[in-house]
DNA sequence: TTGTCGCGGGG
DNA sequence: GTGTACGCGACAA
């Protein structure tokens, strides 16, 4: 083990903390659960510290203060170190309690600069750093969370909110269901619709809360709706809202940039935005895992918590559906099938949370964070920063100040289209992890990283990644163990890859951030990428796209997987070490179509659709089967079939054949009628024209609609959930309107793949025109050689 | 047409 | 003492 690896994990080695909570006054309260057994409470103190760049101010306030272990007869409470190296924030001074250390600063401060200050942090951000409390206890402990603790061994408590509606201002809270660590459903619901009933309702889950003592609360949106939710209410019923371990503490609020808009004294709404936090829990919303989950993957239909569950297959069979906006209703008449609904809620949450959790927590036992905040911070700023002020401390180095931009803007990745059409025979060979890769053979580190300490992480973590993947393949499938090392690995896959973002990053974002090692890396991207390209032309095959460290190219008839597989390895044998040229997979066939807009045809016979233009959640649902049917027979080489889609689709379209949700598009009211009245006569908008000529005079900001085209103008249909009422299905689109649609928005994107005269024969309307003209035979695909991305292989790389 | 802003989610 | 994505639609210029 590297001496370093305190900068991964810290250097303290008490186990099982689940929860910290730090004040100004340096008293720290660590709860651990050791083998995830009963739950231990442990007070300890800390001296609150930050960083200055200078003395100066401690000089002018007159407050006496000394160097660390230098004896002063007068026994001052504030005391300094100074850090070596050439940062510029030099001097970790420390106090009993931060007061002490505002009040004295902030006087000589105050002095100095001719204007009074009262808080630290209105001090330049150039001359200190400070941290939140329980970051200052975190970073001069070494203490991380969860050590020798699993995720499984945590104790987690889901639950939700049904309420009469969104607005926390005049809605109720009426029902709260929760799902214990054991898995139990329990619902709490109100006995009456009053202030009363509804203060009752609170009290029990104060105390459920209590009761089951969770180190962790769950919920999907839990930061975005349940728990401002559950302040407002409590705001208003003038209950104080106890839900952390302190006894008598209610909710406290913390700046978020992703939280929700904080009610300043007078009620008003402030610009402040903040996110809830109860003392000695941790609050983890699932929709930051997913976010941060389809980030990188982008494959989610939506961010919901029915469509996500349902995707990654958490729901059940019977899974109770009901429109948010119906749900108080449903309850007065059939309270049966909410508390199925909000029962099925809970406990998706709680396999989401296991599903896409194991990240933020395998994170929190690296950087010196409360868990809470590792999991809705973003990977640079709020992940690796921590890491590296604590490194820089531990090494007893100053940290540099915030870099001023010289103006250098950030240069981004490169994008290449060779050939756009149809290609067959496909193959895609990519570099893994290449901007970590770059960053580790060129030495490629922020400037005033003197110690390299990012590089460090990125090798270390790198090595240690496969030694957790190895643990992982070695444990039992399904095993904590298994679960432990998959979550550590996704982690440390994470931080890699986002050093080069933490590099890139604005310039008052991180200590470290640097334009120039950023601009560095992915000049060295685009030159390895070039050379990537140049030499798999040279060895006969035909370029299709590449983007960032990734390449699909065609190869000529009669080439074997083996020889394909030799093209890669002969590649991959001309770059750097440590950049790995992989061969990612291959394919029937490819429609290229624009860049990162692409239709794949695997080998056995699967459709692949990446891309805006053929991936889209608005597109009418008979465009979209369309497109699928037509670049299924396009890539088997079928023109004939692309012509008997699209004179199908027209055909049915002009028939009504289709059934009315075929036609819609999914829209999101964002103005009230009341709102909307008000701007008509401006400005007409289809949507809520589509309303108006439905009947509905009346909607609620964010209501869901289905909307269709009529000939008179549109209409809408309302949804259940994700699922239409089937029942509704009048068949008064205006036919002529999505004919001509179809070609315009969903035929042309084919139109890569023919010459102008063949694609107009091909998509030519089967009401003038033959429906299957002889000369259709004759057409083939085409592809379409970018003749200046061919010709600019050759020149130097910017 | 082009630029800026705000959203994504929850009942 | 907070800090992202990315792509899109709505709206203003």
């Amino acid at each position: 083990m590297s001496g370093n690896d305190e900068w991964l994990w810290g250097w303290d080695p008490t186990p099982a903390i689940v929860s910290v909570w730090a004040d100004d006054t340096g008293r720290a309260i660590v709860w651990r659960r050791p083998q995830g057994g009963a739950l231990i409470r442990e007070e300890d103190t800390f001296r609150p510290w930050l960083l200055l760049s200078s003395l100066e101010d401690l000089d002018v306030s007159g407050e006496p203060f000394a160097r660390e272990g230098e004896p002063d007869r007068r026994a001052p409470v504030i005391r300094y170190r100074e850090l070596g190296g050439p940062g510029a924030l030099r001097f970790l001074v420390s106090a009993d309690r931060w007061s002490t250390l505002e009040r004295a600063i902030c006087r000589g401060a105050s002095r100095r600069i001719g204007e009074r200050i009262t808080r630290l942090q209105q001090l330049s951000r150039r001359e200190r750093h400070i941290l939140p409390p329980d970051e200052q206890y975190l970073v001069a402990t070494g203490r991380t969370y969860f050590r020798e603790l699993s995720f499984a061994q945590l104790r987690r408590v889901q639950f939700d909110l049904e309420t009469t509606g969104l607005d926390a201002a005049h809605d109720r809270i009426f029902l709260i269901a929760m799902r214990s660590p054991e898995g139990e459903v329990g619902l709490i619901e109100a006995d009456g619709t009053d202030d009363a009933a509804e203060a009752r309702v609170l009290r029990r889950f104060m105390a459920a809360v209590r009761r089951l003592d969770p180190d962790v609360l769950e919920n999907h949106n839990l930061h975005g709706f349940d728990l401002p939710f559950l302040h407002r209410r409590a705001e208003r019923l003038g209950l104080p809202l106890i839900l952390g371990r302190l006894d008598g503490v209610p909710l406290q609020e913390r700046a978020a940039l992703r939280g929700t808009r904080a009610a300043s004294g007078d009620g008003a709404a402030s610009d402040r935005r903040v996110r809830y936090v109860a003392p000695g829990r941790e609050c983890i919303d699932t929709l930051d895992a997913v976010f941060r989950y389809d980030f990188a993957v982008r494959e989610l239909p939506g961010h919901g918590l029915k469509a996500v569950a349902r995707h990654f297959g958490l729901a059940g069979e019977d899974r109770e559906l009901i429109r948010g906006d119906r749900i108080a209703a449903v309850y007065r008449t059939d309270p049966a099938r909410v508390r199925r609904y909000a029962a099925a809620d809970v406990t998706e949450v709680a396999g989401l949370a296991r599903l896409l959790g194991g990240a933020a927590f395998a994170l929190a036992r690296m950087a010196p964070r409360r868990y809470e905040r590792l999991a809705d911070a973003g990977a640079a700023t709020g992940v690796i920063d921590p890491m590296l002020v604590r490194a820089y401390l531990r090494a007893g180095e100053a940290l540099p100040a915030y870099a001023r931009s010289d103006g250098t803007e950030h240069s981004g990745a490169a994008l290449h289209l060779f050939t756009s059409g149809v290609a067959q025979r496909v193959v895609k060979a990519d570099v893994a992890s290449l901007y970590p890769s770059l960053m580790r053979v060129f030495r490629i580190g922020p400037a005033g990283d003197h110690l390299q300490a990012l590089l460090f992480l990125v090798e270390r973590l790198v090595d240690q990644r496969l030694e957790a993947k190895a643990r992982a393949r070695a444990a039992a499938p399904g095993s904590d163990e298994r679960f432990t090392q998959e979550a550590l690995s996704a982690a440390m896959k994470l931080v890699v890859n986002s050093a080069y973002g933490y590099m890139a990053a604005g310039e008052d974002l991180t200590r470290f951030n640097d334009v120039h090692a950023a601009n560095e890396v992915t000049r060295r991207g685009r030159e390895t990428l070039r050379q990537m390209c140049r030499a798999l032309a040279e060895r006969g095959v035909t370029l299709l796209e590449a983007d960032t460290d990734g390449i699909y190219f065609a190869v000529p008839p009669g080439w074997t997987e083996a020889d394909e597989r030799r093209v890669v390895d002969e590649v991959a044998a001309l770059l750097p070490p440590l950049v790995q040229l992989e061969f990612e997979g291959r394919y029937a066939a490819m429609l290229s179509h624009e860049a990162k807009n692409y239709a794949l045809l695997t080998g056995d016979g699967r459709l692949v659709l990446k891309g805006v233009a053929f991936r889209s959640s608005r597109a009418e649902p008979f465009g979209e089967r369309f497109l699928r049917q037509a670049i299924a027979c396009l890539l088997n080489d079928d023109v004939a079939g692309v012509r008997r889609v699209y004179v199908e689709t027209v055909q049915a379209l002009a028939r009504g054949a289709l059934p009315t949700i075929d036609v819609t598009s999914r829209v999101r009211l964002r103005k009230s009628s009341e709102g909307y009245a008000r701007t008509r006569h401006e400005r007409r908008e289809f949507a809520y024209e589509a309303m108006l000529h439905s009947g509905r005079s009346h909607w609620r900001v964010g209501e869901r609609v289905l909307v269709y085209r009529t000939p008179g103008g549109g209409r809408v249909i309302e949804e259940v959930d994700d699922e239409a009422r089937i029942d509704d299905d009048p068949r008064d689109y205006d036919r002529a309107y999505y004919i001509a649609l179809l070609r315009r928005t969903f035929a042309i994107r084919l139109d890569r793949a023919f010459t102008p005269d063949d694609f107009a024969m091909v998509f030519a309307d089967p009401r003038q025109l033959p429906l299957f003209p002889p000369a259709l035979e004759t057409i083939r695909p085409i592809a379409t050689r970018v003749e200046a991305e061919w010709a600019a292989l050759d020149d130097p790389v910017q």
